[in-house]
RNA sequence: GCCCACGUAGCUCAGUCGGUAGAGCACUUUCUUGGUAAGAAAGGGGUCAUCAGUUCAAGUCUGAUCGUGGGCUCCA
């Protein structure tokens, strides 16, 4: 959340909404406990610990008898107040005690953060009266009332603490016009639209099976045909990188994990080990270790660094079953791994490398807009700190060669190394974090990497890990909320039908069929009973990029009548001009 | 893992007060052979997520389990 935001009269507005809404809740249960309510991106929310739960009933509720307080116009009195007026004014409520111990004694305001003087302060609106350190609107006609709307109810840990109590969130959204609420509701209604597990559903790409496991996907002809289009464009460009590839089993030995410290920091996200032999055995939830085994199968010199090793390699984690989310995170899946092994000297150069790599494969999908996330050392680190150092310098100077905007996370960094990652904004403003570019001091410690430098002693390698898309799985969940399914031409399973308008045409389509497949187009024939307007609405609402169809006057002059998944027609074509065409279309990756 | 909600045909959903289950699409068959987003008719298709319980009687009420969704926590 940005400062500006911050200093706004929408975060004003947002954050006044938020208290009317505390104040209707609390008429409606006045044994009720509220927590905290602050503005949020988009809207706000506050937390309650209220008898019951809440219904959609109430929240129509207290979203009416909020327009009715906003309508009162009342003003935001702010007042600061002593330790013992705030205790004796908050004696019912404990959790607000509990943020005027805090305040107090820990110098942090009601949202834990720092604060340079501890001042106790409240706002009065109406008959509410919050702890607040504000800034609120002057008086409730600030805010329009019929921009506001209550969107849900959720649950959250009071104080974001899994050992806590569990409150009641009500979200909600307000904003200065209806007309920007109703912008802000058709944007939310758009991202269901497009939602990934809506849309693998309809366009028949993957499925998940709860008789077989929750966060297992699995890839139908189509999703698997994309899936394959994505792998073979990755290894492609990762030879031209100066990568080579490399293949590692699905599971290894506990001593693999034990020395990799796996089996220390992350044994609840490991799948159970079997017993194979009286051994343990444990399925990957990373490849690093078995990269390693390659590494250390003999003696390395500094002239063969940089090694460059990418797999796409499935592991498999143990995901708590609350967080599982279609595509978006899953308990199996495939990563676009790869380490680089190479020389302190090398370091600079391969990072930049690295760097320059992801963000071209990015732009190839279509994700132009890219922003850097540094993380630096946190205060429990592994690794000497001039190799830190060293490497947090190549990150960010390879950043800045690069010129794309970043942002420093100090202290943010894994205990092992630290790391860029970037995040791409897709078709509907969104954030996703796809590569991560991070540096291990653990694991060559670990596993006694080393090489054979000029000096003729050994010495350790930096190691790098890297994945580009992330997850397969991850990333085709994100390029399906895109493109909203409507995958450009390079990319999609199945990128023309041939529509035979009668019977009679169905030779005809067969033998054009025929000969785009032979020019390797992924092309199919509707030879249903239908009628050709049923035809393309469901060529259409599987969103093939193109419809030919064919009647006799095509089938006369051997040629296929063009249709565009816009509506946009291209008129009648040879076979050899649409092969044409459709190859541009892919060189460019057109969506058309 | 936690809170809340949900789970009915392949898909999207309806099902009132507890009285043995319905629609549209899809599928099959028949008729129709058509010119750029749904031609018509007939037919098949269900252990109402699973397992227990209450009841003369459970899709409907209760509990547990599994799964899904909105969030929270987690994501070395």
């Amino acid at each position: 959340m940005d400062a500006e935001y911050r200093e706004s009269q929408l975060y004003r507005i947002r954050h006044s909404a938020a208290h009317l809404m505390a104040a209707a809740v609390l008429e409606m249960f006045p044994e009720g406990k509220v927590a905290i309510g602050p503005p949020i991106e988009d809207g706000f929310y506050y937390d309650f610990d209220l008898p019951r739960p809440l219904t959609m009933d109430d929240l129509e509720k207290i979203e009416a008898r909020m327009r009715e307080l906003i309508a009162e116009h009342h003003d935001f009195i702010y007042q600061e107040i002593d330790p013992d007026e705030a205790r004796k004014l908050f004696a019912d409520q404990p959790y607000k005690l509990e943020l005027i111990a805090d305040i107090l004694e820990r110098g942090t305001d009601e949202y834990g953060e720092r604060t340079a003087q501890p001042v106790l302060s409240i706002y009065k609106s109406g008959p509410f009266v919050d702890l607040c350190r504000g800034p609120h609107v002057a008086n409730s006609k600030e805010i329009n009332p019929k921009a506001v709307k209550l969107l849900s109810v959720a649950g959250a840990y009071w104080r974001g603490d899994a050992d806590r109590p569990m409150l009641q969130r009500i979200y909600g959204t307000a904003w200065p016009t209806p007309k920007e609420l109703r912008a802000y509701l058709k944007w939310r209604e758009e991202v269901q639209k497009r939602d990934h597990r809506k849309l693998i559903k309809q366009l028949d790409l993957l499925s998940f099976h709860e008789e077989a496991g929750p966060g297992l996907a699995y890839w139908h002809p189509k999703g698997a045909m994309m899936r394959k289009i994505i792998e073979d464009f990755w290894r492609e460009r990762h030879l031209e990188g100066g990568y080579d590839f490399v293949v590692t089993p699905h599971l290894g030995k506990a001593w693999l994990w034990q020395t990799s410290g796996h089996l220390d920091f992350y044994r609840e996200s490991m799948y159970s080990p079997m017993d194979v032999d009286g051994q343990e055995y444990f399925i990957k939830p990373m490849n690093c270790p078995f990269h390693i085994l390659i590494y250390k199968t003999r003696l390395r010199s500094y002239r063969e660094l940089p090694l460059r090793w990418a797999e796409l390699g499935t592991v498999y984690r143990y995901e708590k079953s609350g967080v599982l989310h279609g595509l978006l995170r899953v308990r199996g899946f495939t990563q676009d791994d790869a380490h680089i092994f190479c020389t302190p000297d090398q370091i600079e150069d391969e990072i930049l490398r690295v760097l320059r790599f992801s963000i071209s494969i990015l732009n190839a999908f279509g994700f132009e807009d890219i922003q850097a996330y540094l993380s630096t050392r946190p205060e429990k680190a592994v690794g000497e700190p001039e190799r830190w150092e060293q490497a947090q310098a190549s990150l960010q100077r390879a950043i800045e060669a690069e010129g794309i905007a970043y942002e420093v996370d100090e202290g943010g960094g894994a205990f092992y190394g630290p790391k860029i990652d970037l995040k791409i904004k897709d078709a509907l403003g969104r954030s996703w974090q796809l590569s991560t570019i991070q540096f291990d001091f653990n694991l060559p410690e670990r596993f006694d990497m080393s090489y054979i430098a000029e000096d003729g002693a050994e010495h350790r390698p930096y190691m790098v890990h890297r994945a580009l898309l992330g997850s397969l799985e991850r990333f085709f969940g994100i390029l399906v909320e895109h493109y909203a399914g409507a995958f450009p031409v390079w990319l999609a399973p199945e990128q023309a039908r041939l529509i035979p308008i009668a019977d009679r045409h169905v030779a005809y389509a067969r033998q054009v069929e025929d000969q785009l497949r032979q020019a390797h187009i992924r092309v199919y024939t509707d030879a249903s009973s239908s009628r050709m307007n049923a035809k393309i609405r469901d060529a259409q609402m599987q969103k093939i990029p193109y419809m030919l169809v064919i009647g006799d006057q095509e089938v006369e002059a051997n040629t296929v009548a063009v249709r565009l998944r816009s509506g946009k027609r291209l008129g009648a074509l040879s076979p050899a001009d649409f092969i044409a065409h459709v190859a541009q279309a892919v060189a460019q990756r057109a969506l058309e």
